[in-house]
DNA sequence: GCCGCCAGTATTTTT
DNA sequence: TACTGGCGGC
């Protein structure tokens, strides 16, 4: 028996598919994953294919790491040399080779959000914009949309033909263009654009990667915009063994230039495609797959499909509607815990909102009652002022024209170069025609700086002295010695106390991810070089730290929940105004609701065993109270599918507030049960300690659960082998009745013995 | 050159 | 509510 006995029909055909172009229209929990990990597998096994010539696209390096790590456990050999990663950081490694071509240096930095709003400013300023007419964030998401579109400067004020505002904007594009190359920086949108301007101009770079990428698979799909489809267009152009995985219900990142039609015409692109629906979903109960369905149904314009399962109807999809957003956190934090007594493990759980400002209370609730938890996105770790710092001085050792970064150092800390300095060199700069850091250094060259000279000296001899250490030192030593010579850490000291330890600790956390960095790369066999973390850091996204290893509850937005599942999930802010968001309700173009409508289906289909959805009737919103309605999309699922609590939901009129009578006493009793037990997702990703229940807690805990539960005997014995979700297989050892409920005590394989409730627990009898 | 206060704005989502 | 940027006083 091979290992594609195990997949189901049209899954074995898409494997088996592996020459031209094949559309896989994977519905969620179809299993596409584990066709694409089969189908590298037999390339490599069956069809002889050198793991070199095999090209993977993920959309995360998460998912790229599962995916390699997945091969690399069926074929046991050479999936290191599949080329496995994200659009992005693909073409870091293809431009870092070649950028040179079109007369960029090889060592560019990389420019965030920030940095491009800094740098927008310094464009503004320049060409005389009035940045309260025109704000820095539309301009640079005009000139992102356009860079998504392949459209360059030139083409650009083409368009805009007489409109003044568009030629405006051209003019900044085209500014704000020559800055970045100036400073030999790339945006993220510039990573896709010069990787493609550099295919289509040196055809024997086109050439060269067309015959390593013989074999492409790109998942995802459904979210790629043009610059990147023209990309995997021009890769594939040769070979055209190109597989593309997606679903049209899940694209839900329009915002970020997303086309749609990538996926939906990807038939008429290439008219010799294979299409292959993925239909069964193995991830999700009956009922939670129909709450899906009937959602995603009311969107228009989509590719037919029914999404069925093998899987029970399970329990029906929870809803529970709450006085304010205060509640609805207190409600989630307490039915985790409740879970967890039962047997279920923190991070069975995540809790999903539309905006990341949710959060913050259900942090809080997470906070008081000891609940592990960690959010996924929001300020990035990489954002932060002080690693933002840390990393300039870095860019500025590693590419000194890099002038954003030497302007965000060089004066922190303190070193009495101020503002009127700054525009010196600046103006001095432009001038001749220098870079910023290149003018600082000759200091007596600057009209009118008078004692400012020396302090640049000293500036200038600190960075060189750098400089030099760079090829005889670590990077995290290099870290330490900036630090160090800077004295960084103490002038955070002269901050708000709360606000110096916390930013130390990142810093700390920062030198951890550069010693990561370095084993990393030794594992790996490569030569650890400062641009090379830079980059890496430049790429990192936040759901990549996540850890399924941990014991935590995951809270996170819709968005970063996409490809992940657990077995309970948690809706949260399910109102009309929040989820779909008031910008979409009010909006006339249909496409946002729908667009927000699949971000509604991707939340259901998270869930695995169990989905709660929460709203609330107030809530505060920027400092105001808002009263919402109950979200538009929960009426789109049957009744019958719901189950509201104690009473029938009527969703205009009032619902009970739904209050755990236990709260309280527990409240007390546990901040004396528990240790600290929680992470603060902020930064410091790591150091999760569960908090394991003590005996007394557990006996009252035993109380209110059997009082509130339900449900018939198990079908399954003492004796009995039976699997549970997240421990695996066991032999049960006891059943014990009481009340409404059974604790069953099972021996697991490989978790060891575990008591549990037989509601929560859904052990299934195995033969 | 530095610091602190005030006003205005924002939040929908992110590589 | 919370953050940012601009402005004025020292």
């Amino acid at each position: 028996m091979s290992i594609y006995d195990k997949l189901n029909e049209p899954q074995r055909e898409a494997v088996y598919h592996t020459d031209g172009p094949l559309l896989i229209l994977a519905g969620a929990g179809s299993g596409k994953t584990r066709v694409l990990t089969h189908r590298i597998a037999y390339l490599i096994e069956e069809r002889n294919v050198n793991p070199w010539n095999i090209l993977a696209i993920t959309f995360t390096n998460k998912a790229a790491g599962e995916m390699r790590e997945r091969v690399d456990s069926l074929v046991g050999f050479g999936s290191e040399s599949i080329w496995v990663s994200t659009f992005h950081s693909m073409c870091v490694r293809i431009l870092r080779r070649f950028i040179d071509r079109l007369g960029y240096d090889n060592r560019f930095t990389i420019y965030d959000t920030d940095d491009q709003k800094t740098l927008m400013k310094e464009v503004c300023k320049k060409v005389a914009i009035d940045t309260k007419v025109f704000k820095e964030r539309s301009l640079m998401s005009a000139i992102s949309s356009a860079k998504n579109e392949l459209i360059l400067p030139d083409e650009f004020e083409l368009n805009a033909g007489g409109d003044f505002a568009k030629l405006k904007i051209a003019k900044v594009y085209r500014e704000y263009e020559a800055q970045l190359k100036a400073n030999n920086a790339l945006d993220f949108d510039d990573l896709l654009v010069k990787t493609v301007q550099l295919l289509q101009t040196q055809p024997d770079v086109l050439e060269n990667y067309q015959e390593r990428f013989r074999y492409i698979m790109v998942d995802e799909y459904q979210d790629t915009n043009t610059v990147q489809f023209q990309l995997v267009r021009l890769l594939a152009g040769k070979y055209r063994n190109l597989c593309v995985v997606g679903d049209d219900d899940q694209s839900i990142y329009k915002f970020r230039g997303a086309n749609i039609r990538n996926i939906l015409d990807f038939e008429h692109e290439f008219s010799d495609a294979c299409v292959i629906k993925l239909e069964q979903n193995y991830r999700s109960t009956g009922n939670i797959l129909n709450a899906a369905n009937r959602v995603i149904a009311n969107n228009k314009g989509r590719k037919e499909k029914t999404l069925w399962t093998a899987n029970g109807e399970g329990e029906l999809v929870h809803l529970r509607q709450f006085d304010t957003g205060y509640d609805e956190a207190d409600f989630i934090a307490e039915d985790i815990k409740k879970e967890v007594r039962a047997g279920a493990s923190y991070n069975d759980h995540a809790v999903l909102y539309r905006t990341n400002a949710q959060s913050r209370l259900l942090e809080e609730k997470f906070v008081a009652m000891n609940v592990p938890y960690k959010i996924v996105g929001g300020v990035n770790f990489y954002a932060r002022r002080e690693i933002k710092d840390l990393l300039a001085y870095l860019k500025t050792i590693d590419n000194g024209m890099d002038d954003i970064a030497v302007r965000r150092i060089i004066n922190v800390p303190k070193r009495g170069i101020g503002l009127t300095t700054i525009n010196r060199i600046q103006e001095s700069a432009a001038e001749r025609g220098l870079g910023f850091y290149e003018t600082l250094m000759a200091p007596e060259l600057i009209p009118g700086i008078g004692r400012s000279a020396a302090k640049l000296d000293s500036f200038a001899a600190l960075i060189e002295y750098f400089k030099g250490l760079t090829g005889q030192m670590s990077i995290t030593d290099l870290l330490r010695e900036v630090i160090e010579k800077t004295g960084y850490m103490e002038s955070l000291d002269s901050e708000d106390k709360e606000d110096a330890q916390a930013r130390k600790e990142n810093i700390d956390e920062l030198i951890n991810k550069a010693a990561a960095y370095e084993e990393a790369a030794e594992d790996r066999d490569e030569p650890a070089t400062l641009s090379a973390f830079l980059e890496e850091v430049a790429l990192v996204a936040d759901i990549d730290s996540l850890d399924e290893e941990q014991d935590y509850v995951v809270l996170m937005t819709l968005h970063s929940a996409k490809g992940l599942e657990f077995p309970h999930v948690y809706l949260a802010g399910m109102e009309d105004g929040l989820f779909p968001s008031y910008m979409t309700i009010t909006s006339d173009d249909r496409d946002d609701l729908e667009e927000e409508r699949r971000l509604c289906y991707v939340g259901i289909t998270r869930a695995e065993q169990e989905l709660t959805l929460t709203c609330a009737r107030r809530r505060m919103v920027r400092g105001e109270t808002q009263y919402n309605k109950i979200s538009r999309f929960i009426k789109e699922i049957p009744a019958e599918l719901l189950d509201t609590g104690s009473r029938r939901i009527e969703p205009e009129t009032e619902v009970p507030v739904q209050q755990n009578t236990y709260a309280h006493a527990r409240e007390a009793f546990r901040a004396r049960a528990f240790g600290a037990a929680y992470s603060n997702g902020a930064g410091k990703s790591s150091g999760v300690s569960s908090g394991k229940s003590s005996q007394g807690l557990a006996s009252l805990q035993k109380g209110s659960q059997l009082a509130a539960g339900s449900g018939g005997s198990p079908d399954y014995a003492e004796g009995d082998r039976v699997r549970h979700v997240k421990f695996g297989e066991g032999t049960v050892l006891e059943i014990r009745s009481g009340g409404r409920d059974y604790e069953v005590t099972v021996d697991f394989d490989s978790a060891g013995v575990r008591k549990m409730f037989a509601k929560f627990a859904k052990l299934v009898k195995i033969s």
